[in-house]
DNA sequence: CTGGCGTTAGAACGATCACTCTAGTAGAGC
DNA sequence: GCTCTACTAGAGTGATCGTTCTAACGCCAG
């Protein structure tokens, strides 16, 4: 069994996707994590906002593993998009629609309402551009065309999250994803060749 | 002064697009609205979710007959699309980055939670998703193919709402919509040569 | 065994939540 | 005038919210 302060995060992370920041009490994450009030406050003195932050970060760095493995794998930058957005398609489906992206989630929540967990979410969307940029900058595209390139792929992700979700229809994502993988294709073949 | 049913839908749409379904109480809703707790429950006794549904509905109505005019003066639909995401990139700076719209936010919050209003929102989207596809197939893309495109544009903008909020930049929009014109224009040009 | 410390346990706190209920107002029809 | 109906008013409901607090536990050092 996993130390106490990690079953905390996890559970908090499995909540916040499901039901976002707002929707989730501390009683249902620390009954999640099989752990009392007195360790939450005692590992997170900050309270709920300290926990979310945590969330962001620990979430954030696992997706960003999880998309620099694709993109190892994929023999091109188009083959990466199209197996991230099919690996989201996937992990949707066998969870039966309830498992998305809990730094999306968050994000929208409390943009207006608590400025560190802004910075949080936007760090990560920061990471996660900067990987998918570098991406795109190896074939051949300009800096300023690459990240707008990565900003969109996540723009579209993120969307294609909530239509899927609401639609409980795993295929709309994956007709994003194919959507996508062939903006990347013309984008990345003008790059490299102009 | 509007009716006082108005007055609470309204004020409970500009509170949701700010802090989401869960972030937002009905006395919040109440006190924008200068209505009281037995005004509300006249005219929503199902509480929060009929007054949610309803507010999904409204403004669905409301953004796709911008949309509609939008395409109607657009010349081309490539200049729409352009026209769309700009017109989100000023709103977005126009409200200092509050505003933006109550059913991307509402849909994530609630797709697992309240069955009628995930399909509340489903609805919406599906009149948007409808409309784009329309336009597109006029430039001689196949039905298949631009619902594709009309759901990868809406995902592409509710993604962009995310990102833009969360780092305070409505040029991240911008960037988020020059991709998704010169995706159309692609797209459409190939549909109508071929 | 004894102290000290990191952690756990969970009762208790005031605030606020969505919602109910009774009383009252205002205006139309007679 | 009277009555009926639509709407307003807001105190009050129990439940639950995030958080605080005191007490105790387990374990290692001396």
């Amino acid at each position: 069994m996993a130390e106490t302060r990690d079953r905390l995060v996890a559970s908090a992370a499995e909540l916040f996707q499901r039901q976002g920041f707002n929707g989730t009490s501390m009683k249902q994450i620390t009954d999640g994590a099989n752990a009392t009030t007195g360790s939450l406050y005692h590992f997170f003195p900050g309270g709920k906002n300290e926990l979310a932050a945590e969330v962001i970060r620990t979430s954030g760095a696992g997706y960003l593993e999880l998309f620099q493995l694709v993109t190892a794998v994929a023999t091109s930058s188009a083959q990466a998009i199209s197996m991230l957005f099919e690996g989201a398609a996937a992990t949707l489906e066998n969870s039966d629609f309830v498992d998305a992206c809990p730094i999306f989630t968050v994000a929208l929540e409390v943009a207006s309402a608590d400025e560190a967990l802004r910075t949080a979410c936007d760090s990560v969307f920061a990471t996660w551009t900067a990987t998918a940029t570098a991406m795109f900058r190896k074939d051949g595209m300009t800096p300023k065309a690459a990240d707008a390139l990565a900003t969109t792929i996540i723009a579209a992700l993120g969307g294609a999250y909530i239509l899927a979700r609401t639609a409980r229809d795993a295929n709309r994502m994956r007709a994003i994803g194919r959507n996508m993988t062939a903006h990347v294709e013309a984008a990345t073949a003008k790059g490299s060749s102009g």
